[in-house]
DNA sequence: TGCTTATATAAGGTGCGACGTATATTGTCG
DNA sequence: CGACAATATACGTCGCACCTTATATAAGCA
């Protein structure tokens, strides 16, 4: 299964964002995340579980509860599938850097409304 | 729709990919990934809509084709949206490297597989 | 041991997205 | 204009992903 069939869905994307910043147990994701889509436990169980089996998601035991980490290799090969695409907008960027330098040039040039001459 | 929605379809993805390398007409496109996947048609047509309509893709007329390209932005979002996970394998790099010169070190002082004894 | 809490699994229902067939639209050429 | 080529749209069908309710598993505690 592909790395973008597992983020297509919202509620695993919201549970990444979550685990972002650290790990947490599968009932706060299931509160939070529960809430604020308005899904059961189960639902959120059974996303838990797609993280899981797909690499995305880690799982340690602690007591009765279970933690979860993110595990961010998928997300890396997410990032290698756009490789290609990175020179359309960093080409642009360029461009516009460019474009910002030729203007700064111009300005410096003959620029009439700071304090050059328009015909000496 | 996000934009993992859209790139969730692994036909979409392959249409993108074929676009990174340029220009392409919608039947160039309906031969190749139709027959890759299978589909007709106006499945492939269907598909070249969501990206349309989601902003992956441009069309130019020329005659009665229909050339299609990449537009990147909706991959630049997702580029952004992978910004908070990359400091995972980023931060993985550094302590490989950590890691690789720690052996090093460690087998320039004591190599047991060249020169060593196991038991002494 | 039995009760409670935390989490996962089972089983079943449902909506939606992707597909195919058929057809419409638009352009080209003779 | 009429025939053909390239592409898009209409519409019905079907599978599957996601949800719910019910229940199983397992740890903590009186």
């Amino acid at each position: 299964m592909h790395a973008f069939d597992i983020l297509g869905d919202p509620v695993r994307r919201r549970i990444l964002e979550l685990l972002a910043s650290g790990e947490r147990s599968a009932g706060e994701l299931a509160a939070v995340v529960g809430s604020e889509f308005g899904i059961s436990q189960p639902a959120v169980s059974q996303h838990l579980k797609v993280l899981r089996d797909n690499g995305f998601a880690t799982v340690r035991a602690e007591g009765t509860r279970r933690l979860y980490a993110v595990d961010a290799e998928p997300l890396r090969q997410v990032d290698e599938w756009l490789d290609p695409y990175r020179r359309f907008w960093t080409q642009r960027l360029d461009a516009l850097a460019t474009e910002l330098a030729r203007g700064r040039r111009e300005r410096r040039d003959a620029d009439p409304t700071t304090n050059g001459k328009e015909h000496p």
